[in-house]
DNA sequence: CCCGTGATTTAT
DNA sequence: TAAATCACGGGG
């Protein structure tokens, strides 16, 4: 199974974004369990200029340091007293930008995930949020700053040939970043439409058209 | 709707 | 040093 490379990082992170849809992350356990999902749900952080970045501002410090490492490096940083979120960095060497990865659809492993994250009821409930997935994936800061290019715990598998059609995706604001001003509003989230794993109160967008008879 | 939870950042 | 913030999730 063939693993992202480099070039395939090395992009803007709005187009990262989208190419990431569909795409497989896999987390490989200290004990050889392989844990998988398909990622259904991103958010692209363009850096400097965006206020709802880490890196606004250029900001850098100990704790975001990995973003601006190159293209292909995993940014997991930990938040809110007890949640993990990933990224993957993207741009050039010094332009710290990155896109979050946010939901994934469960294909490997759904048991070991399940004992990771007791409250959990059903599938959808495991990886239906970045802070869920790294739960359910054991996705924790040991893991920050490694490269997915070459790491054998976590990386990206391709799947298909080509990205998804944009007739599959929906584009919105990104979740959580209220207090950014103008780019609060920037649709830079993007979810493959109608999916139940995908975050939030709300299915986005509707499931691929099932026909129904006219009358 | 509110609240836990603690690392990180920012203000004194 | 102290206060504020926080790319969240779970339970009413």
């Amino acid at each position: 199974m063939a693993r992202m490379p480099r070039a395939a990082y090395a992009t803007e992170p709005t187009d990262l974004a989208r190419a990431l849809i569909g795409q497989r992350l896999v987390r490989v356990l200290d004990d050889g369990t392989r844990l998988a999902g398909a990622i259904v749900e991103t958010e692209a952080y363009l850096g400097e200029p965006d206020r709802a970045a880490h890196t606004f501002g250029g900001r850098r410090t100990r704790r975001n340091e990995a973003m601006y490492a190159r293209a292909g490096t995993a940014y997991v940083y930990f938040t809110y007293g007890m949640h993990h979120c990933v990224n993957i960095v993207c741009g050039e060497v010094d332009e710290p930008v990155a896109v979050l990865i946010r939901a994934l659809e469960p294909t490997e492993g759904l048991e070991r995930m399940a004992a990771h994250r007791a409250r959990a009821r059903r599938p959808r409930d495991l990886c239906s949020g970045p802070g869920k997935l790294c739960q359910a994936l054991a996705i924790d800061r040991g893991l920050n700053g490694i490269d997915l290019t070459r790491d054998g715990r976590l990386f990206v598998e391709i799947v298909g040939d080509g990205p998804i059609e944009p007739g599959r995706l929906v584009n919105t604001p990104r979740i959580g970043v209220g207090s950014s001003g103008d780019w609060a509003h920037r649709p830079l989230r993007w979810a493959l439409a109608g999916c139940e794993h995908v975050s939030g109160p709300r299915r986005l967008g509707r499931p691929p058209r099932a026909p129904t008879n006219g009358a």
